[in-house]
DNA sequence: CCGAATCCGCGAGGATACTG
DNA sequence: CAGTATCCTCGCGGATTCGG
């Protein structure tokens, strides 16, 4: 990806080189970035981020998310729950009884993204009022 | 939002306490990240990301941009760099020349996102076999 | 070259009803 | 309680055309 902040040109990649490392600038192009977007797919996706976060705070059965989470269908946080568990981020726990009762957790690897997500939570509480300043400014420009 | 990883009940917010500074902690909820998700759903865009890595590198103009984002159309093309002009991540130039050029280039605030979008990008890129590995057992199970 | 405007297909996602 | 199945709509986004 890129080595932000205000690097002028070029993100870097590290190549083997013959006994040290060499630093090869490469452009960055939707090749690099290919793996990257199903990730940020499901990131970015509305519902993912949110259960994740829930879930971070401990296992949750499907009835309690779902109360937790407003606005969410039942359709919607099924499919969510299946998307997070086929990606290995969350296990799926079935108690055979009566009522069944289903728990959802976050697996390592799961809790190891919340990490990033964190840090982008932090960058857009940081900067919210910045930017919905920027759009009413914008939006003033925009209607005349 | 969280303090991943692996803590197992709430996160923690800074309250300021009678000299010194004590932590709450209080429920993850959608209260909490409501002001967030706007911000995840730019950065989960699927073109806007592309856009801000791109741009990291330097300025482009529209056409340039276009070539280098395979598969983007004009029309999404110009809807996403409005939208990021509009959050004040991208500012837009125009030389009113013959004919017409117009740069986009990242600003401050735009380069600042390249940090933590870095971040969830390094993720991706040190996860994506587990992830992949993961999805093929899942469909592997579920076809029978 | 840069963009606005229009048309249109299609699939994401809500509502509802039904099962184990 | 924890889903699955079906229907239906609504808006995203591609293709195309026109304007400055």
């Amino acid at each position: 990806m890129c080595d932000c902040p205000h690097s002028p040109q070029g993100g870097t990649i590290l190549l083997p080189g013959h006994t040290n490392v060499t630093k090869v600038k490469l452009p960055v192009t939707q090749e690099n970035c290919r793996p990257v977007a199903p990730i940020l797919a499901r990131v970015g996706d509305k519902w993912s981020i949110l259960v994740v976060m829930i879930l971070s705070q401990g296992p949750r059965r499907f009835n309690d998310l779902k109360r937790n989470i407003d606005g969410i269908s039942q359709r919607m946080l099924t499919l969510t729950l299946r998307g997070l568990e086929r990606d290995g981020l969350v296990t799926r726990t079935v108690f055979p009884t009566i009522p069944p009762r289903v728990d959802y957790a976050l697996t390592d690897l799961g809790h190891s993204l919340c990490v990033p997500v964190t840090g982008l939570g932090k960058w857009a509480m940081a900067n919210i009022d910045t930017i919905e300043r920027s759009r009413a400014e914008f939006d003033a420009r925009s209607e005349d």
